[in-house]
Parts: C-alpha cells; structure tokens; sequence
DNA sequence: CGGGTGTTTGAAAGGCATCAAAAAGCGTGG
DNA sequence: CCACGCTTTTTGATGCCTTTCAAACACCCG
C-alpha cells in the first residue's frame, strides 16, 4: 500500500530495533518471547496503564468493557495476527481476555510508537490499523442501533466468515471459539435471543450445527439478505451461488 | 506518495505550508477558503472518493450510514474545531451534512498526510485524534448494545454537555442544535421514544425544557445515575452539587 | 455414571416500535 | 398582526420483539 523506499542512502539507526530492520509493524514482535493464556485469562484489565502493545499469534481474545451494575459488552474479538493496545493512550480502556488457548507477544508500548515513528514505511501502516479499528466499531454501531436480532446473527456469522478470510459468497464451515454468552454481549443480545434466532436459521436451512461451535454457513445469498447487510464485505456481484 | 528522510537538520521545507510553520492540526487550514453550507446540505456521501479532509469552523454537522432499506445509523455530530475525513481510506464511508449553518475548510488529503508525516510534532496529534475517533465509536457500542432508552437519553445529554467543555457536576443549559430524528437516529430509537424519554425525565425534574432545542440539565448527580455511565468523563469525585 | 457448565426450549412480562392524531412551532402571505 | 399550511414534537393506544424467568437437555471431565 506503500512505497516500501526504505534505507535507500540512510542509516535509519532507530529503524533498526535489535539489529533487524522491522519490514512490518508485525516484526516488531520477532524476538520477544511469547506468552501462553488460558481460556478466561486475562491479558490486562480495564483502568491498568497501557505500558504494552499486543500482538496474537495464536487463539483468540475478546476484548470487552463493563458498566458499574456488570453489564458487559463484548467491542470485538482478536484473531491470530491481530494488535492489540495500539490506540490507547494512558489507560487501557478495556479488558482483554482468553477465549481460547492464546500465545502472544509483547513489546513496550512507548517503544512501539518510537520505532513506528522514527520508522517512515511503519508510519502508514500503524495509521491504516487504527483506521480499520474505527471502522469496525462503526459498523457494530450500525448494526446494535439498527438491526433485529436476526439480523445482528446473520450479520456475525458472516463477519466470522469473512474474518476466516473465506469468500463469502460461497457456503463454508466457521467455528466460533466462544460461547453463545460472548456472542450475546457482543451483538447486545440476550444468550437465549442469540440460540434462538440460531435454531431459527438453522430450522430454514441458512445455517446448519455441528456441535455449537461448529457452523456450516449453506445459502449464502440469502444470508446476506437476512443481514441486511450496507457492508458487503465483497462488492455485490452477480455470481451468487444459491 | 511518501517521501521519507527530510527532517533532521533541515529548515523543513515541507513542514513549512504556506510559508507557516504548522504548529497544530488544525492550523493547516488557516490558509483556505472557508465554505459555508446551509441546513441539510451535504459535505460529501457515502461512497465519495475522499480526497479531503475537513476542518468545521462553525455550525454542527451529523455523520451517519445508511442501509439498504433506508434505516440511517448517525455515528456522531462534529462540532467547531472537529476533523472530518481523516480516518479514512480510498472512499469516505459515511455521508456528512450540515445541522446548523456550518462553515468549514477543506484541505487535500494525500497532502494532509503527506505534511503531517513529515512533521514530527504533528504525527502524536494525529494518531491522538483517530484513537479518540475509535474510543468515541466504543462509547456508542456500550450506549446502543447495553443500555435502555432512559440511560441512553439521559448519557446523550450528558455526552452534550461534556463536548461543550462543561463541568458536569454543576447545572447547565445545553443547546441540541439537531431535531429529535438525529437524537433518535443516534440513540438507535425512534423519534416517539426519544420525546417521551425527554418528557419523563423533565417530570421528575431531572431537566426542563426551553423549547425543544434548549435543555437545562438540572440534578447532575441523578442524571449520571440515571445515564450508568461507565465512562465518568470526569472522575468519581464525591463533590456533586445535588 | 454423576455433577457442573453451557445450550436450547418454553411461557409470560415488559419495553420499545408502530400507527394514529393532537399540539406546538415557524415561515409565508394576506 | 393574525391566519394558514407545513413540519416537528408530543401524546396516546396497541402490538410485536426481545427479555426474563424457568426448566429441560446436551456435553465435558472427573
């Protein structure tokens, strides 16, 4: 996305972290040791200084915040590859836990931004995360302020899907690492509203179970439909399948 | 698109925008021609190649998606001094017009980023709005996918008073340059909900109205019980007023 | 095989939306 | 200045969707 022009007659001293040029804001981890969490860890709770950056390299997280009266809701989930507390400032704003069996790195946040800055090709990429970071959580405001909860379903199976980095338009297999609880609190939902509208697209043959982590995602088309989709994760085309 | 190495011991010709050195963000607007819009007059829609970025000088605008179906989803209002366009990518995602008579300066956007790159001091600034663009975005996840429409009212009100630098300890009146509808396409209500909220919290004299454009939040201390805020804009003194 | 957790299903209540209409503003023109 | 028509806001009555409360069911692991 970005000239890669780097080094060309320049000794870019801070550039160079542990003798390695960092290629992407990704390599910035390479030698720091990873850590291991078990489902329910946490990796830093909501109000403790943000002295770290984040990066998952296995298994997933949510990362969520609580209201005084215990009311969670759940802002995203994390996936293998995936930064984390990059768009803080003082304080993480939220809590980040396992779901999953997770490795991650760590690296020293005000580290992190130094070498991102002194970093010229680094610079574009750390912006452009934040950016889709925003976007995401618009798109949750669009679909908790004016979707059913059909729709918000619908809509999740498909961002899970396309996450998995699967074509959309053609049926497939998801797993989902966490529990109806974690889906509810994401898409402001009750668990039983959420296993509902499941068993709902499950009964007219949009979705079918194996187990209830496993999804088979059947007719795409109407998927999309239910969704009520303005996002299109790829541009309506005419190739549908069914 | 990007060029690197300018800096070090140089008089920053880059960093020099009309012959001024930028000290701030905003003051990379100073040179251009400010343009006005009336009420409902759009910046740009949904889909627009974003090649600019804004600065709103004066007036309020409202900035929101829609769905396929019609349904609009207002992510947020800009107030005088608030950026618009910068987190973006190739297209704006989102349609900006005009609340009030708004008056704004446009700057070009590869050029925006192109000089804040280059300008050491200016990129913290930079990076520091985006994040509170996805923290703002994060609020509004927990309002829509947590709270009841009393709580949402009441923390919309709240929200508005805290942007107009209040203290919101101590009563005030606040002016709510939009009309119901926008309230309601924020909130993710509907115009009838949002006015019978408005009117129960004026019958237990939590605020009154002058009109409905004027509010007078009244017993601060209620209103933030009421609103189950997490977010305390400011910290939980035991200072209220009543 | 039994306890425990997580999921599904059921019945009833409640909150918000919807439909409908009255009331209040607001600009225009007589 | 008041009358008129339009838009916005408020209020009312009803219905639906989601929540709540409750229990059955499935699954996992000791």
């Amino acid at each position: 996305m970005h000239s890669p022009e780097l080094l060309t007659n320049d000794p870019f001293p801070a550039t160079a972290f542990h003798g390695v040029q960092a290629a992407s804001l990704e390599s910035l981890f390479g030698g720091q040791v990873a850590e291991r969490l078990m489902p329910g860890e946490g990796v830093f709770w909501e109000g403790d200084a943000a002295d770290h950056v984040f990066i998952l390299v296995e298994g997933c997280l949510r990362v969520y915040r609580t209201l005084p009266d215990g009311r969670r809701a759940i802002l995203g989930f994390l996936y293998r590859g995936d930064l984390l507390g990059v768009s803080c400032r003082g304080r993480y704003l939220f809590t980040a836990e396992a779901v999953s069996p997770v490795k991650l790195r760590r690296f020293p946040r005000r580290r992190f931004h130094q070498v991102v800055d002194e970093t010229p090709h680094l610079r574009p990429l750390l912006l452009a995360k934040i950016c889709d970071e925003t976007t995401a959580a618009q798109d949750q405001t669009i679909l908790l302020g004016q979707k059913s909860a059909e729709e918000r379903v619908a809509s999740f199976l498909l961002m899970i899907a396309r996450r998995s980095g699967a074509d959309t338009r053609t049926p497939i297999e998801i797993e989902l690492p966490f529990g109806r609880l974690d889906m509810a609190d994401y898409l402001g939902l009750t668990v039983e509203t959420v296993s509902r509208e499941m068993t709902k697209l499950k009964r007219s043959g949009l979705i079918s179970l194996n187990g209830s982590q496993k999804v088979v995602l059947r007719r795409m088309r109407r998927l999309h439909e239910v969704a009520a989709a303005d996002d299109d994760g790829e541009e309506s085309s005419t190739l549908w399948d069914n």
